[in-house]
DNA sequence: CCTTGGCACTCTCCCGTTGCGAGTGCCAAG
DNA sequence: CTTGGCACTCGCAACGGGAGAGTGCCAAGG
């Protein structure tokens, strides 16, 4: 009977602590929550709560504070993920419709979840390397360049200026181009990342000698562009709320937007999703690795068109957040990011 | 006589304050800077700079801190942009050299800017409107789609999706797509943004009645993509350098943060430039109308390919800021994002 | 007329002290 | 196992005095 006691003391004590950002004592905790007991009970319950590393006293007199493993509890076992408004769903939904492309459909979302959740927002871009080839298109530039436009099942364009090596009139040129372009399209149109690299190498060889150069030129470009990493992009909105989040929290906001500013290791830790791809993942303080977001928590998932994730968003905030709002606002949004990234309007 | 060492005390109070950021004292001036007169003499200059408006004294007996108009003065008046090393020219070009596309030019300058100034750096996408078309590209998608690229002299690239109304074989939308990808080349190559879209209406009237509905649907994509705004964009980078800038500045970090999120607002700031295109502009505290950048100072330039400045860029940071490296960084960056747009790999 | 040294004055900042209040741990009784 | 009571512990804010930095002003000297 007991455990189930303590737990509901912890619970209280977590949304005390995430609404009021100060330490919770005893008798504040039986007067908000009407649990049927008295404050000498409570303190009991938290002399234990304690024992078991779940809450913290900062000194010998003051409240108690959830420990990181206390909020782990919390999340694991005490909350439910809050369903969102209807309103707040519709939000969701008329702000991310007017979206034209997929930078526009980044650039929303993450402004969107920044705004619903008052924290830091985090979203990477679809990642390449799990992305198919929808189309390679070849624009002539001059009379010796090439601008090749390669064309993303996820709606995500990159483009390179390549020198051909020829100098060719402007009809040859086109024949060579479309020459090319089928090619290339041929072989490459719907294919995966990974495999389209190593098919577009073998075409080199079948080309006409007289092409070759202009081959090489192009396929060694797209390749390099095919397995690049640069293109694993993060885009952030929000920092603002970091200023306003909490009492001290003010003070360690320089480290945090350090560790924000190092991309690369954001989407290490964005890419360490849990097992099931459907599930709010929830990273607490010191079980996040990277230094500088220590007393912070991410809250992440994946999202992807189709049933594949092709990516993750989420948001990062202090270790003491509204986790259930921030559950459901990561969930429902990432939810619909992979309906529109479905949708053909900007794939 | 007098009027010169009273600038030349202006000058040394910012050079100390910048380097301090604790208000500057008479003794500790007239140690730190041989000018060659007493204490009591240059009390009595600060006495008169401050009736002046240049200087300002935070208690009675506090030491001396510039006003904005005494940043004004000094950035005016009193220091010359300081040249850089060549070890930090070569180290731009270094770094900027390496750029694959359009995107991560400016993503790099930012960041190049931010760690160079170790201030916030503000980079605007070279702005549409003031741009030519280079090239559009459609490309077919299923049976009654067509994905339009449009390709910007900047190297920008857009993209729509439209339904032609048509549903075709394979053929026909390939000779359809052949026919009107002529057309809209035709009229639209080269041409600037704003005279584009009206040329590119006058086709529908010529087009064949059949082909009519595709060209009207893509035109009008066409059309809104050229006059939208969205494309005015500015990324961010050195968030974090605000946090370490100054004593009391961590507490005014929020405002900033939250003037800094919003997109539009920076925009116009940067928009407006002074007459001189190839100078560096210097907007300082309150000379800036945007609430809650009254006590940041921005620095900044336009920058383009060619001789026509397409978008400006800059730095901004404290009123308390080093301006001779800032605005010596800003310049030279904006020169070396000009020649790079200038060349052809990647525009 | 400008410069300079001297001097009294005014602040802020730092530090140690004190009192208060919130919160705890423990204990004995129900 | 719960509850009320009680002594105890700290953090924190308020107060006060001392030190130091810097000023303004004045009278003397170039």
């Amino acid at each position: 009977m007991s455990e189930d006691r303590r737990l509901m003391v912890l619970r209280a004590i977590v949304q005390d602590y995430v609404q009021t950002s100060e330490p919770v004592g005893s008798k504040a905790l039986v007067e908000r929550h009407h649990l049927g007991v008295s404050a000498a009970t409570v303190r009991n319950d938290m002399a234990l709560l304690e024992e078991e590393g779940l809450i913290h006293a900062p000194h010998t007199s003051a409240g108690r504070v959830p420990t990181d493993a206390g909020y782990r509890v919390f999340v694991d076992r005490l909350s439910a993920v809050k369903p969102l408004s209807q309103g707040e769903r519709r939000a969701i939904a008329q702000f991310l419709e007017g979206a034209v492309d997929l930078d526009d459909v980044v650039d929303r979302t993450v402004r969107l979840l920044a705004s619903l959740t008052r924290q830091v927002a985090v979203v990477q871009y679809p990642s390449l390397t799990r992305s198919t080839v929808r189309h390679i298109e070849l624009v002539p530039i001059g009379t010796s360049h090439l601008m090749i436009v390669l064309i993303v099942n996820t709606g995500r364009v990159e483009q390179r200026v390549v020198d051909t090596g020829h100098d060719l009139t402007v009809a040859e040129g086109e024949a060579l181009v479309s020459r090319m372009r089928t090619a290339i399209n041929e072989v490459a149109a719907g294919v995966p990342f990974t495999a389209a690299a190593t098919r577009l190498r073998r075409i080199v060889g079948e080309a006409d000698q007289a092409d070759r150069r202009a081959f090489e030129s192009v396929v060694s470009a797209l390749a390099d562009a095919l397995v690049e990493e640069r293109e694993e992009r993060v885009v952030l909105a929000g920092q603002a709320n970091l200023a306003r989040s909490g009492a001290d929290f003010p003070r360690s906001i320089g480290p945090i937007l350090e560790a924000l500013e190092e991309h690369v290791v954001l989407l290490r830790l964005l890419g360490q999703l849990g097992d099931d791809p459907d599930l709010v993942s929830v990273r607490i303080g010191s079980e996040n690795p990277v230094t500088g977001l220590q007393s912070t928590s991410l809250v992440s998932m994946g999202y992807g068109s189709g049933s594949e994730r092709v990516a993750s968003l989420g948001v990062l905030g202090p270790t003491r957040m509204d986790y259930p709002t921030a559950m459901a606002s990561v969930r429902a949004v990432a939810r619909y990011v992979s309906e529109i990234l479905d949708d053909d309007r900007s794939t």
